[in-house]
DNA sequence: ATATTTGTTTTGATGCATCAAAATATATGT
DNA sequence: ACATATATTTTGATGCATCAAAACAAATAT
């Protein structure tokens, strides 16, 4: 009756590609399959499956989304996967961009008893390494809806509050830069020709990064 | 190339074979059917694939054993689950009683960089737990021989260092009855009649078990 | 020594997850 | 609107791990 890893992780894309996109359309099949990683036919088979268990709902040709069902599960699958990785990072030292990999494997074996008692030594927490909320044990997400440093005014302080990458290059770089969730950095100047954001850290020191990483480094003002 | 979960437990369940028997025979493949989990015609199909890979020597109709290979891939596998019942006892503060299935799931799924981490926290052990030892990386374990409180000496306070059991309501038994690893003990008396052995533990309460449990606690001198 | 019991291997099949390639449907360009 | 390009579904097959039951081998009993 449990779902298999396998389910699990075609519940995680389709909850990362829904929530990635703007609108609220159906998931199409060749996206699901790029992310899961699998043949585009093999998603198709597996897709008719979650449909015939009621995780999903599904419409040939078109695509595909969570039912609720599917939803609270992807949602725990979450919750799973970012209090591992807050885990890893807090109680076990080790870089916010080393983590991710293992949560992947992780987050299909852990027990409930162990996923509580980390829960616990975490002090219940909301949000992972990486800003990224945490569900609660009965699924239920807080949605935030952020500004990006694509989007947010500029000469103005805000604060990091999220990263949505979880490419290690990607997030050692912001370490580095000093543009990990909870800095203060301002945005000096947009430039769309030059497609790029300047940015001033809190050390004051100016960084210029280009638009498609600003809009993966989101903030909240103040 | 690297072996799945299924190799890891046969390879398991054959380590623990082996050294469970006095003499060093062949693994009857019913045994290990059983051991596994599994009828017997699919460990039979099984050994000749690992047999195949080189992992183990199979003679059709004796038996099976580890091949060097096997019992260092074996020895490995034992490492990541020792030190993952360490990490959660000592760690998250879980029962040495409740670890057993968690460490079972996590042993096959862990990064060897996660292993490391969890091996430096805990300041290197050489035993989890239960008292069993932890093979070192190179697969390398120290293999003492013990008492156990059927054949040590009577009158004489002995030190309990390993518990050769992990049904979790035998490890609770030991635990309200202060007899883990560390504890200090002394066998009064025993009655083959009645096939049971009567201790004295540290707070000098008398207890009386059955041989058979008693044979699953060992023991060290002193 | 032969029959019976016990243990092992073989056989044929199943479920899950996957693929490549063929067939089909939808979308796009001019 | 029609040809072309792109995306999706079907089809047929594969690998892994498993089972039940039939066939077979080895040990045991009388």
């Amino acid at each position: 009756m449990l779902p298999s890893s396998t389910v699990e992780n075609y519940l995680k894309a389709l909850y990362h590609a829904e929530t990635a996109a703007t609108d609220r359309r159906l998931v199409p099949m060749g996206q699901l399959a790029g992310a899961v990683g699998v043949a585009p036919g093999t998603a198709t088979t597996m897709v008719k499956a979650l449909a015939e268990s009621g995780l999903v709902e599904y419409e040939p040709y078109l695509g595909v989304r969570l039912s609720s069902a599917g939803a609270k599960l992807a949602a725990l699958v979450l919750r799973r996967h970012r209090l591992i990785e807050q885990f890893l990072v807090e109680i076990m030292g080790m870089s916010w961009a080393e983590v991710h990999e293992d949560a992947e494997q992780l987050e299909h074996v852990v027990s409930e008893r162990l996923i509580d008692r980390m829960d616990a030594m975490l002090g219940h927490p909301s949000v992972d390494p990486h800003g990224d909320p945490i569900p609660t044990p009965d699924g239920a997400m807080a949605t935030h809806s952020y500004h990006s440093l694509l989007t947010c005014p500029l000469q103005t302080t805000v604060t990091v509050t999220r990263v949505a990458d979880q490419d290690a290059s990607f997030l050692r770089f912001l370490e580095a830069q000093e543009l990990k969730p909870g800095q203060s950095i301002e945005v000096e100047a947009r430039d769309p020709v030059a497609d790029s954001v300047r940015l001033r850290t809190g050390d004051e020191r100016l960084i210029t990064i280009g638009t498609k990483a600003a809009s993966k480094v989101l903030i909240e003002l103040g």
